[in-house]
DNA sequence: TTTTGCAAACCGACCGCCGGTCTTTAAATA
DNA sequence: TATTTAAAGACCGGCGGTCGGTTTGCAAAA
């Protein structure tokens, strides 16, 4: 088997179990077993376990970077066009990730994955401030934005745009379908109240900035009632 | 030795354990030989390293409360004045927290305790969020606020007040004192900011949220360069 | 075309150490 | 003295990681 490929399906492997069962619980055996290789195979091409992680998070990071580079390269007539055009891609990202594999991204929500979705939160962060904070450096050079510093301000905008998160965690730990509603309904809220938070942070008129995808809060929501209910609304 | 008093002894050598040397890399080895106590004698106590985390995340949480309650039982003369008593009440506590033991506090945020200090952000932030969503509850029923949601609004708040740990950490990645110095003023902005973002976000008019505290900014920033560098500016 | 040389890929027994258990002992309390 | 509580420490299974040896693929030599 080519390096590469060898690589690649251990990533692949490792990234479903890391998942599903959590950093912390999927032992090398569950890995090696599921590639089909010894231990020996598998360090010849990982130094350690950790390092298998962090090959997992830099694919997620590059696959975020190659998607938002380009938004920087071309030309707007306007710097809100830039920015608008940023968020596009962003809601797209995030919608397209989410849908394609849905039960996968519901399941690294679970509390046993708190220490693994930090690390893959705070590698996608570092991947976006980079590029986003650019974005309002350009709006600062052109008079539309007035800021005191383009790159912390970024960052603030990014931590407000992972916030609907929490009710994800917290609909994942929900004990009956109503309550799984009400905080699903949370989501949705707190995605509309990210755009405005951010719109006025940056000193933008309500309504420019758009995270909400349409229909991310109900996909999300049925993925976790898929996850957590049976067909009579049950709790697994 | 009593019960109780053991419990707290082991409870704190373990908590400067895990902040100096990370939760992982501290073995249970080293906790029974820093509080000279035997495996069955922890044992007997805890049921568990895990359980042990619990216990340090628990006063903090408990520290948090108590501080924190008594806003919500007195009386002021209009919602503005307790929405000010409880930033006062919050930046008091930081501030505290973070002077009265700087270096454990610095510590606390480097690479190899991101996971200890993302379970002890999350215990202060569900602690928080109860007292915060109520003072918010009563703004808008007083009138003086226009959310569509004050949990929401609230748990929003409370992440934006967590944006300049991003710069703690960065700074505590420092490599030279000029990169320290700049990281250093960015933590210092990055309060300001949040201010302005979380009055924004409520609609209220800019400077009622004040979370910068004076000369935290520089305190913390002198606890990271002991950390790191030496008389000399030289990195250790 | 066949042989040879050799590095890259792979194997799996083995190691040290970790968190946690269990049986035993000592002290306190009644 | 009988009973409960606190503490001791030998011991365990299983973890991540190592290491000496084997196989494989392929280019160069014969």
């Amino acid at each position: 088997m080519k390096p590469e490929e060898r690589r690649n399906q251990l990533l692949d492997c490792a990234q479903m179990l890391f998942f599903s069962k959590g950093f912390e619980d999927t032992t090398m055996q569950d890995i090696l077993a599921s590639a089909g290789v010894s231990k020996g195979g598998f360090y010849h091409h990982f130094k350690s376990k950790d390092e298998l992680l962090e090959g997992i998070l830099n694919r997620f990071v590059e696959q975020t970077q190659t998607a938002l580079r380009p938004v920087l390269e071309q030309e707007y007539p306007t710097w809100l066009d830039l920015y608008h055009a940023y968020f596009d891609v962003l809601r797209a990202q995030m919608s397209d990730g989410a849908r394609a594999r849905l039960p996968l991204f519901v399941m690294m929500f679970q509390d046993r994955n708190a220490a693994l979705q930090q690390r893959m939160s705070d590698a996608i962060y570092i991947a976006n401030l980079e590029i986003f904070a650019e974005v309002l450096q350009r709006g600062v050079r052109s008079g539309d934005l007035d800021l005191p510093d383009a790159e912390v301000a970024a960052g603030l905008a990014l931590k407000i745009g992972t916030t609907h998160q929490d009710w994800m965690r917290k609909a994942l730990r929900s004990t009956d379908l109503s309550e799984l509603v009400t905080t699903g309904q949370k989501i949705d809220i707190s995605l509309q109240l990210q755009g405005i938070a951010i719109d006025r942070m940056l000193g933008l008129p309500d309504g420019n900035t758009c995270i909400r995808a349409d229909g991310f809060a109900d996909d999300i929501t049925a993925g976790i009632k898929d996850l957590l209910f049976d067909e009579d609304g049950q709790l697994k």
